[in-house]
DNA sequence: GCGAATATATCCGTAACAGATATATCTGTT
DNA sequence: AACAGATATATCTGTTACGGATATATTCGC
C-alpha cells in the first residue's frame, strides 16, 4: 500500500507479519519460537505464524534495524542454547507504535460505521474461560 | 499469515488492501475512485491506494463474492456514466466485521503493553503527534 | 534411550502489492 | 468551443512478502 512518507519522520505502514513480530517484542525480549507463541496467544489462537514467515520476517527486521539480537541470557539454569533472543531497537519501537496507532484508528473508523461495538473489553486473551 | 480456520464459521484474515476497500464500503455504496478517496480520508491521508491496488483488489473481491456491483444509479442529475458502484455482500459484511474486531483486539494488546494510550480520541483525521 | 516438543533455518511456489501506462469522460474556465 | 485538469476505470508487470514443506539438532519427560 502506498503512503505519503514525503515527510521525514513518517514511517511506512508495516505488513501484518512484521507488526505482529514487533508487537510481540514490545514488552519483553523474546526468542523466535516464543514470538510465535506470543502471537498465537495474543490473537486467541486465530493467527498462527509458520516458521517460514517468522524467520523470514526476523531476518528482514534485522536488516532494516528494527530489531537486534541480544546476547543477554536468562538464568543459565533455564537456558536453551539454541535460542536466539531479540529486542526492539529505537526504530522498531517507533515503528510498532505508529502502526498500533493506525490499528486503533481503523478500529475507530469501524466503530463510527457501527461495524463493531465499544472499545474496551474486546480483547480476551485466553479464549473461553 | 496462517490461520486456524478449521472451524467452519471462521474467516481468514484480510490483507490490508482488502480490509480498506471493504471498510470504505461498510457504510455506503461507492464507486472505485470514491473508495480511493475514502481510504485516504479515513487514514488522514497516510494511506493512498494507487489504481493498481484498487482495481486489482476490486476484481479479486468480486471473484470471492465479498462485494458485488450495484446497478442502482444515483440522481441522474449527478451521475457519471463511467462510474461503477459496489456494495458489500453478506459475506463481505461478515469478513470486514471480523477483521475490524481483530484490529480492535490488536489495539487493545498494544494498550496493555503501554504502546499507545486510551481509545477514544485517537481517531481524528488530522495527524499523529 | 526414546519420542515429542522445542528451536532455528532455508527453499520455493503463489499471491498481493504498487507504480507505470493507457484511455476516456466530465467539469469549469476563458 | 476549446482546453486543462480532475475524475474514472483498466491492465501490465517487476518486486516482495507470505507460508507450507522440509531439514536438522537439541531439550525435556518418562
Amino acid at each position: 500500500m502506498a503512503t505519503s512518507h514525503t515527510e521525514p519522520g513518517e514511517l511506512p505502514p508495516l505488513t501484518p507479519a512484521v507488526f505482529h513480530v514487533l508487537l510481540a517484542l514490545a514488552d519483553s525480549e523474546r526468542h523466535g519460537y516464543a514470538i510465535m507463541q506470543e502471537v498465537a496467544e495474543s490473537t486467541g489462537g486465530r493467527i498462527k505464524m509458520g516458521p517460514g514467515t517468522l524467520y523470514g520476517t526476523i531476518k528482514r527486521l534485522l536488516q532494516v534495524r528494527m530489531i537486534e539480537e541480544s546476547d543477554e541470557r536468562p538464568d543459565p539454569e533455564l537456558d536453551d542454547e539454541r535460542r536466539r533472543y531479540y529486542r526492539l531497537t529505537a526504530l522498531g519501537q517507533r515503528a510498532v507504535r505508529a502502526e498500533a496507532l493506525r490499528y486503533a484508528e481503523m478500529a475507530e473508523v469501524a466503530r463510527r460505521k457501527r461495524l463493531i461495538g465499544k472499545p474496551a473489553r474486546a480483547a480476551q486473551v485466553g479464549g473461553v474461560l
